[in-house]
DNA sequence: GGATAATATAAGTGAATAGCTATATATTTA
DNA sequence: TAAATATATAGCTATTCACTTATATTATCC
């Protein structure tokens, strides 16, 4: 029942990170299973560099993998952080994101991509 | 494992009021008795007004209690809300506060609120 | 090599937020 | 009832933040 504790700093960092509902949604996603930057655009009404710069915050705090494959870049979850605990956890209270999913596959993106 | 789970919104709106180090550390307090509003005047270096906004915010959330006994505004974690599940989850990452309760306990506020 | 596509970065803007001081309200005490 | 104490509310300000558009960078394709 009791899991490793966390600088309440950094617990409180994360939190904030995940209190927005864009970046909450991003990683729920990424539960799932990886995306790039163009299929987001598919799920939300927001420019691509927004959507960018939610990204690289979650990436930068260390909770995202970024890797370039090709004009692609592909983002994941760091499940090597010391925090994914507390994400993976997180995630568990969000309902699943399969709509989402589908409005991706709805559209063509992924017959360039192959995400 | 897997708990209930709450629309994505009610979860970013809980995890964004805890992502402030201040309030995650008020309700982490309240995670091992409730306190009135004087105590918490010995924890943070805010003026007063300040603490009592941020604890307007986790009661408007559902989060808190507010009990008024005398002169005194006691808060608690509120057990009932829908959403306890996930701040009782939340707290298992952070540091326990005994730290804090310390100070208040050192400091004098407690001979006159009894809290 | 030039056009197209995917992504990132820069710079600007408006809204939200956390803090403050001053003041109001309510309760107790002398 | 006046003074003191505890808390809340109002109004202001500075900073943070999420978004935008414009532009830069990098990779692929013809």
């Amino acid at each position: 029942m009791k899991s490793t504790t966390f600088e309440l700093d950094k617990v409180a960092q994360v939190l904030k990170l995940l209190g927005d509902k864009t970046r909450l949604t991003m990683v729920a996603i990424l539960n799932h299973r990886e995306c790039c930057v163009c299929e987001f655009l598919e799920v939300f009404t927001m420019s691509q560099p927004s959507i960018s710069q939610h990204l690289r915050k979650l990436k930068d705090a260390g909770l995202l993998n970024e890797e370039k494959r090709g004009q692609w870049v592909y983002y994941s979850i760091n499940t090597e952080s010391e925090l994914y605990e507390l994400v993976e956890d997180l995630l568990q209270y969000v309902p699943d994101q399969v709509e989402q999913l589908n409005k991706i596959d709805a559209s063509k993106v992924n017959a360039r991509c192959n995400c």
